[in-house]
DNA sequence: TCCACTATCTATAAATA
DNA sequence: TTATTTATAGATAGTGG
């Protein structure tokens, strides 16, 4: 918004940055308090500015909402940054390709022959009513998984400036559930027993962001 | 900015405010991001929904700005002593990360050994750039795959319940649902109830100069 | 069906380069 | 200060629980 348009990339300008920063800030801030009053949410930001001093918003005050957030004492569907994870992802990382690979080729091949082929592929035409149904919602299910995580990589991408990452990944997972599971990345409860999980077919910001 | 200007007060149609709280909390994350890549900044940004639920943005992880903000990790000009103000909240964070750690280690498991979890599931956060691209556009094409494959069942399925049946086959989920439509308020806005009405901008803004 | 969001489209108000 | 890009109001539909 402005006389031109602009990349969403770090500012080099010194002077420009610091003009940037102060005015978005101050946006950032205003929009915050606007959202609490429109819609009676309570909210905190806390930004760091490059300098390293710190700016804060809160409603009713930022300590009461990062003490309400501490305690999650909500159903926490936080969104929060999947970021800086540990030293072996990368490895885990160069296997999943060395999988992606293999399955790019199976994919080439579908329809041929039943073996390479994966299960969603088995053929329908002689299945039964309730078989069909069971099958079309594990499908559903997958579709949800597949939507999910193409949602969450296009944050990911969004926020991609560099070998620094940000993101925001669903935590997902009602209290009762905290204990033991509760994040967007898994889904191996099902995976075991050969079924994908959850469905959805929203994406969230996929165009228009950036 | 929108079809015609509003007042900045609490929103009483509860459907309006729901996708406004939507809307503009989808807005503030996205401007607390650009802030981030744009001046090189840190920021948090929580927010409870009036239906409680928490929403969180960080960068480069909300626990990590919140952590550096508990405690003034900065030259500590402080204007108020660490220690005093936040030593309850202090704690309570701490017990939190005990939290988080558990489910870190778990998230950890999910993509552990090749065996076991599915290409998708695959460490996203250390991907280069170029690679969350690939790896974006292998999800996508499985996803129109997928998307498709259900298509076709459920015409399958249609096809199949037969000129008899009395066709309300409750499908189990995308085809046709019914829809829920403006709603009329119903009045359980708790979060609402802690809150000031009609501020004017004088609440909340706090520096903390260091 | 209700609840609490989330998505999408257009016209227009706001943020900002 | 503006010119211009963006965010979003309003209307409506869809989602998962």
């Amino acid at each position: 918004m402005g006389r031109q348009k602009i990349e969403i990339k770090k500012i080099e300008k010194k002077s420009s940055l610091e003009v940037t920063f102060s005015k978005r800030r101050t946006g950032l801030f205003k929009k915050a308090g606007e959202l609490c009053v429109l819609c009676g949410a309570e909210a905190a930001v806390i930004v760091f500015s490059p300098g390293r001093r710190a700016f804060v918003f809160g409603h009713p005050s930022a300590d009461a909402v990062i003490d309400r957030f501490l305690h999650r004492e909500t159903n926490s569907r936080a969104l929060v940054p999947a970021g800086q994870v540990h030293g072996h992802v990368q490895r885990q990382y160069l296997e999943a390709l060395g999988r992606l690979e293999v399955k790019k080729e199976q994919e080439e091949t579908v329809g041929g022959d039943g073996e390479g082929g994966f299960w969603w592929d088995a053929p329908i035409e002689n299945m039964g009513l309730n078989e069909l149904e069971q099958f079309r919602g594990s499908l559903e299910e997958l579709r949800k998984k597949v939507a999910d995580r193409v949602e969450e990589m296009t944050m990911m991408m969004m926020m991609e400036s560099g070998p620094s990452s940000t993101a925001m990944v669903e935590y997902a997972a009602p209290p009762q559930e905290y204990n033991s599971s509760g994040g967007v990345l898994h889904g191996h409860d099902l995976a075991a027993q050969g079924v994908p999980h959850g469905f959805d077919f929203g994406f969230g910001f996929d165009e228009h962001l950036f």
